[in-house]
RNA sequence: GCCCGGGUGGCGGAAUUGGUAGACGCGUCGGUCUCAAAAACCGAUAAUCGUAAGGUUGUGCGGGUUCGAUUCCCGCCCCGGGUACCA
């Protein structure tokens, strides 16, 4: 009998279910690793190979952890609010709870089937209104703050409240964007819908016009992170720019917060970069333009202060307010129109259109502070309304992008950083000395920004200061299948809803799809009120409910509270999360923000999620290709295909084995191949391969299941692990597959002895190891727990194979060897390390058991065998007894025989000893 | 354009701190077993010269540091990812 991965892989999979082995329980005195990956949303198709490679690396490390003596947290739920169930249900009128359910059943059953090492008591799903409560929850928190930039917290409204109250806003330093100011007595004199209406702009959750990502085939407004090159990240549809009143979240109010911290936490660089560039810090100074002949000043930002002697125009956002206040009569018609013709144009069509320079005069002239010059101010949409001040003061000669525009529209362009050569290009470069610049003149960049900021605020038009890139989060959605946000309307003021009332449940509606007026489909359900006023109709993101979950997780069934502050305290943050890199600027931001906001609530204790974070690579597929010549049913294998007018066909890799194509599943796979013929090369039909994105479309989609029913569920985890690192991306190869496969079975061997009947029997013996087995063992135990707790798992799998390599060759059936590697072995391949345990004698699951320690002596031989190297060249081997020290090395070596002989009489000039091994002579 | 990664046999990939490059697996070739095939097992497998012992070259390209470089430094080429008028 060979071992039989189905019976085994059944039978421990159930006892995992029913003995709720991996139920996770709060233990005070045992350290926790706290081992998360990032919860899927649910989709109709299922998993694929690649889905559980981030799962299997964190089941591994988990049960790794666990061997460790650690007490692990190891959950998994779902993400399971979401687009794709809702327009599934706009189609077919289901309701998304109903496909998002099925959907979970087919995911749970996948997983079940991996042998994951999750405890399912801990589940979450967003869409549950269990779960949604709490997310609810902390909208309303977020709705009751503001952020004290003295203290540098978010604190509670009542405080701001209290402060307006006693001395109006102007002592106040928040985050806000309200630009007026009012004193304690006026704020006493406003009428509620005034005092509402500035608390929102105060307020962390607030309500306001804004710009907008509207997308009118998903009928939704987007986040920024949700829209890539101008077009819907789900679905690539076009989005174009709208003003419209939206829930925003105040992100922006954490950005130094949020850059900063990014030093504590061990991500990838490139990930940490990505957050950076998003954040987008830029120092500079603010600094205000009079406009000649008028009341009206134009403020601008710059990062280069020290250049503001060369601006020779200035030029102004087309959505900028001051366009409109000061074009001058005669230019009036043809502005205006060329602000119209740029606010109608999509954003895809702006950023199309970046090299076409477009832009207008507007007959004003700003005056130079410094040199009380006219200098001309322009529209132009080369510059961005939401960034910074929607103006900037354009110094061609320094600028590429001001250079562009005074080339195309003949602006003079005045040098004053020597460096360049303004025929050519404009000098970007922040290195130089200024020149024609007044009291600038002579310094190098870096003093002159510094003296330029002291000028300007000497003068009183302007000051340093820091910009980020990074805009306020929109949090309203127009769609059904989300979070309802708790927030009811009374005159048209939101009103949050009480504590005690949440969940506002999501309600029933006819159909899933807007009003006829436009209005989310939430506006259809009846009834949908809170103290007889209408609720909130949008609904949260997608990413709303994955902001916390983490959280939860600590304890996930509490009612009474987010998560207990036992649970809390204990598991604290996350020791390793692992997912795709996707959602450096998404997510990954988003959570961060969740868990400073919280902290400065005081409701955790720590102020970032993760710890650890690892990005799992992404698995292509790789697509088996067959050649039809042109106009027939024939088939003509790869090799010999250009010898033929062919058309290039996908077909399904399931029918295929190491490119060779199986004729006949392939005549029964399509009707219309049933007559095919084929033209073979040796016999066979070889097919054409490409790495694309796996897909059903693309007839390259691996499953698991397929590869657990050929091969089992410990192989294709192995097989996983060992295909590469897990950071890389690669194409999933199911050629390789027989080697991992080969190696369960030599396994399983090693346990077992054949009888006269050529069947397995389990053979073990008590004997004493011998110094050969030991040191195959330990050596293993040392490398894997190495290898696992730098992530390189890959590397840790060739381990076991060289390691059960070398104990068949040793012909090895120890007790004393087999039971140690059978625990090493167990994170890799639970159900077989499993059933191995249990022959050899052990009633509880491995997982109760110890990592085996790793013992430096017996890795120790007798003698060492050292190269010798002359120059770097000729090498020879020589021995010695481990007892010599470092010197004694270096004497034994020039008098041993092959040295002499290798000097031929020279004397070394330096004798090198290296890690004790390598020794090298230099002449 | 800018910012991050990366480039090693026929293929996926090892090489942990600058120390015997190519571990491990796949594939290929040869062998054992078999009437035969499959499976299994054993051996070979960077290139090149040589019957062999052995030599020479070799980690994208060009240079440098070093006794010694896949690893460090400078310049270039190519591939992948992110980002894009952010003043």
């Amino acid at each position: 009998m060979e071992y039989n991965f189905k019976e085994v892989e059944k039978k421990w999979r159930h006892y995992w279910r029913d003995h709720k082995v991996y139920k996770a329980i709060p233990d005070p005195s045992k350290q926790k690793c706290y081992v998360l990956d990032m919860f899927p949303y649910p989709s109709g198709a299922g998993l694929h190979v690649g889905h559980p490679l981030g799962y299997i690396a964190s089941d591994i490390f988990a049960r790794y952890k666990k061997l460790k003596g650690f007490n692990v947290l190891h959950p998994m739920g779902y993400d399971s609010f979401g687009l794709p169930a809702e327009q599934y249900a706009i189609q077919t009128g289901q309701h998304p709870a109903i496909t998002t359910e099925q959907n979970i059943n087919r995911y749970r059953t996948q997983l079940d089937y991996i042998g994951f090492s999750f405890d399912w008591d801990r589940e979450v799903r967003t869409s549950d209104p269990t779960y949604y409560k709490w997310t609810q929850w902390i909208f309303l928190l977020l709705y009751n703050s503001w952020y004290n930039k003295s203290s540098n917290k978010a604190e509670s409204i009542d405080t701001l409240i209290n402060c307006f109250r006693d001395s109006g806003n102007v002592s106040v330093d928040a985050e806000t964007s309200i630009t007026e100011y009012f004193s304690s007595e006026e704020w006493i004199n406003f009428n509620e819908k005034k005092q509402q209406h500035i608390l929102l702009h105060y307020r962390l959750a607030y309500l306001s016009d804004a710009s907008v990502n509207w997308c009118p085939d998903l009928g939704t407004v987007l986040a920024n992170e949700e829209v890539k090159d101008g077009v819907s990240e789900r679905g690539g549809y076009p989005v174009e720019k709208k003003l419209m009143k939206q829930w925003s979240l105040r992100i922006s109010a954490y950005a130094q917060r949020l850059l900063d911290d990014l030093e504590k936490i061990d991500w990838s660089d490139s990930l940490k970069e990505q957050q950076r560039n998003w954040i987008g810090r830029s120092e500079g100074a603010q600094v205000n333009f009079k406009v000649a002949d008028s009341d009206f000043s134009i403020e601008i930002f710059t990062t280069r202060p020290d250049t503001i002697f060369g601006a020779t125009f200035m030029t102004l956002a087309p959505e900028h307010e001051l366009v409109e206040m000061i074009v001058t009569p005669e230019y009036r018609n043809k502005v205006m129109s060329y602000v119209i013709e740029s606010k109608n144009r999509s954003e895809r069509e702006r950023m199309a259109e970046v090299k076409n320079i477009t832009g207008i005069f507007t007959g004003a002239y700003a005056i130079h502070p410094f040199t009380q010059e006219k200098i001309p101010v322009w529209v132009g949409d080369y510059v961005l309304a939401g960034y910074g001040t929607g103006a900037v003061m354009s110094v061609p000669a320094h600028d590429s992008r001001d250079y562009a525009f005074a080339k195309h529209f003949n602006i003079p362009i005045k040098e004053v950083v020597s460096g360049g050569n303004m025929e050519e290009q404009s000098y970007d470069a922040k290195e130089g000395l200024l020149i024609n610049s007044g009291f600038l003149n002579g310094l190098d960049v870096k003093s002159a920004i510094k003296k330029a900021i002291d000028e300007i605020e000497k003068k009183n038009i302007g000051n340093g200061k820091i910009n980020f890139r990074i805009r306020d989060a929109i949090f309203g959605r127009q769609r059904y299948w989300g979070e309802p946000i708790p927030i009811y309307f009374k005159d048209e003021i939101p009103y949050p809803v009480d504590e005690k009332d949440l969940p506002i449940v999501l309600p029933e509606v006819d159909k899933y799809l807007p009003t006829e007026d436009g209005e989310p489909p939430l506006a259809r359900a009846k009834n949908f009120t809170y103290k007889n006023y209408p609720l909130e109709t949008t609904t949260m993101p997608g990413w709303a409910g994955s902001s916390w979950y983490y959280l939860r997780y600590m304890d996930a069934n509490n009612p009474d509270q987010f998560a207990s502050k036992e649970a809390l305290d204990y598991w604290r943050d996350v020791d390793l999360y692992l997912g795709g890199a996707e959602h450096a600027t998404g997510h990954l931001l988003y959570v961060r923000f969740w868990t400073k906001f919280l902290f400065d609530k005081g409701y955790i204790s720590i102020d970032e999620p993760a710890r650890k974070l690892i990005n799992q690579g992404m698995i292509q597929g790789r697509s088996n290709l067959v050649y039809r010549i042109k106009d027939s049913n024939k088939f003509v294998s790869f090799g010999l295909k250009d010898k033929f007018e062919t058309t290039a066909l996908h077909v399904d890799v399931n029918i295929v084995e190491n490119d060779i194509l199986n004729l006949n599943e392939f005549k029964k796979w399509r009707e219309e191949y049933e007559n095919a013929d084929f033209i073979l090369e040796d016999g066979k039909y070889i097919c054409g391969s490409e790495v694309e994105k796996m897909s059903k479309s693309k007839w390259n989609v691996i499953s698991p299941d397929d590869m657990i029913d050929k091969y089992g569920a410990d192989c294709l985890r192995l097989y996983e692990m060992f295909l590469g690192p897990l950071e890389l991306s690669k194409p999933w190869n199911t050629n390789g597959i027989t080697g991992t496969s080969n190696f369960i079975r030599k396994l399983w061997k090693l346990y077992h002895k054949q009888n006269a009947n050529h069947e397995l029997d389990f053979f073990i013996s008590d004997d004493q190891p011998t110094k050969e087995e030991l040191k195959a063992l330990h050596k293993t135990i040392k490398k894997v727990a190495e290898d696992v707790e730098r992530f390189s798992f890959n590397t840790s799998v060739s381990t076991f194979m060289i390691c059960v390599n070398e104990l068949t060759d040793l012909k090895c059936n120890k007790r004393s060897i087999l039971e140690p590697l059978a625990i090493i072995i167990s994170p890799y391949a639970p159900f077989i390390a499993e059933e191995l345990w249990q022959l050899l004698g052990h009633r509880e699951s491995v997982t109760k058991t110890k990592f085996p320690d790793f013992k430096e002596e017996y890795l120790i031989e007798s003698d060492f065998s050292y190269p010798v190297s002359v120059n770097g060249k000729t090498k020879t081997n020589l021995s010695f007894p481990l007892s010599l020290s470092k010197e004694e090395i270096e004497k034994e070596v020039l008098k041993a025989d092959e040295v002499v002989r290798l000097l031929k009489g020279q004397v070394p000039k330096k004798v090198i000893v290296v890690h004790g091994k390598i020794v090298n002579l230099v002449v």
